[in-house]
DNA sequence: GCAGTTTCCTAACGATCGTTAGTAAACTAT
DNA sequence: ATAGTTTACTAACGATCGTTAGGAAACTGC
């Protein structure tokens, strides 16, 4: 089984410079001489490696979901429903805004100024931001007794909420703004997030 | 004074064409193709018109803010902080799923996924939307005693907050959310403002 | 040495991007 | 009619888009 020329390039560090790129620039904004630049690699190495554009997104977004995107995870192994949520909008903050990666959420980025033609790209997307409100949903109901929300609330309604400041969050950041203001908002959110009455 | 040819075109109606087209798409994803069809005009009188696509998109832009995208101003004239809160809320839920227009808000649909090149019409958003959270903490603050916010309450902060929300509301408003899981939202959002304690 | 295999890159493909000469057409004033 | 003025349109500009032939280069096994 005889070898052939060996590659020149590491596929991780090619894929985490894609996802880097796309992360900062969405999926349209990103021209595949932006992916050959940040790769190191010449175009047609790109495609024998990763495919089509679309292809190669789709990949780095696995890879964004399963790194720095992760951010729902931390949330979800917490023992309150307080503390979900807390977590949750907190950790988003600090991976919308961190000093290593670029501001803002790849996906959120990516999801909207879509042209007709990355119509599908837009779908997958949203499908997966729609994945993470039904996710949130079930853990917040999953919670026994004096862990969960307090009677009357509506687990869906306040799974939406989070997501939809979260998204939020990841607009302003991608804008520019600063950490401590988005810390604000998150503290802000929790201050009037539902308790029991003692 | 000669007249020279008239005008094969209504002036008002291309510019609300092409504002619908930067609704939809957003800037870097509108091509000038997709005016010139959309307005009824070859790209030269686009140019003469409006100027080039930049020039045109601020145009559209203005008009946006003048017009459907203004849902702050029915806020700012409410009489208390907690109806500005939720006139805001429940203005802007329906400005970005309303039934004759795009869904989603026009400048958070063009603020991300920028390329580098239009780095300009980024700043220009960005700023927009900076205003709005001054503009809207100044007016929480301006409220006489009772009308105001609760003794404690920071305005700017949850100045920031319902942009936040407004932002993400716009961001699942374009992916196709519809408009009574949005209502929810905003319902829910106002579950928690700030109340005096009675 | 010589196949066989895999990866490499230069160069180009057709399509589309934003933009603009250059000219024909339609009006008013003399 | 004719000159002057404004608009409209065809056709093209150079640049960049995503993508791919086609062939040289670098390895393994014989």
């Amino acid at each position: 089984m005889p070898g052939g020329r060996p590659r020149s390039y590491d596929p991780e560090a090619a894929l985490n410079a894609a996802m880097l790129t796309f992360w900062t620039q969405g999926y349209e904004g990103t021209a595949m001489s932006d992916l050959t630049t940040a790769m190191g690699m010449s175009a047609p190495s790109v495609y024998a490696a990763f495919g089509d554009k679309e292809t190669l997104f789709r990949k780095a977004v696995e890879r964004y979901m399963a790194g720095p995107g992760d951010y729902l995870r931390v949330a979800l192994d917490q023992r309150t429903a307080e503390a979900l949520a807390r977590t949750f909008l907190h950790s988003a903050v600090e991976a919308v805004t961190g000093d290593d990666t670029p501001h803002g959420c790849l996906i959120v980025q990516s999801a909207l100024a879509v042209n007709p033609r990355a119509a599908s790209v837009q779908e997958y997307l949203t499908g997966l931001r729609e994945d993470g409100v039904q996710i949130l949903a079930d853990r917040l109901r999953s919670f026994p007794g004096a862990d969960g929300l307090p009677p009357g609330s509506d687990p869906s309604s306040l799974a939406r909420l989070l997501v939809t400041v979260v998204q939020g969050l990841a607009v302003q950041a991608a804008s520019g703004t600063e950490r401590d203001a988005l810390r604000t908002v998150a503290d802000q959110m929790m201050l009037c997030w539902p308790r029991k009455a003692e």
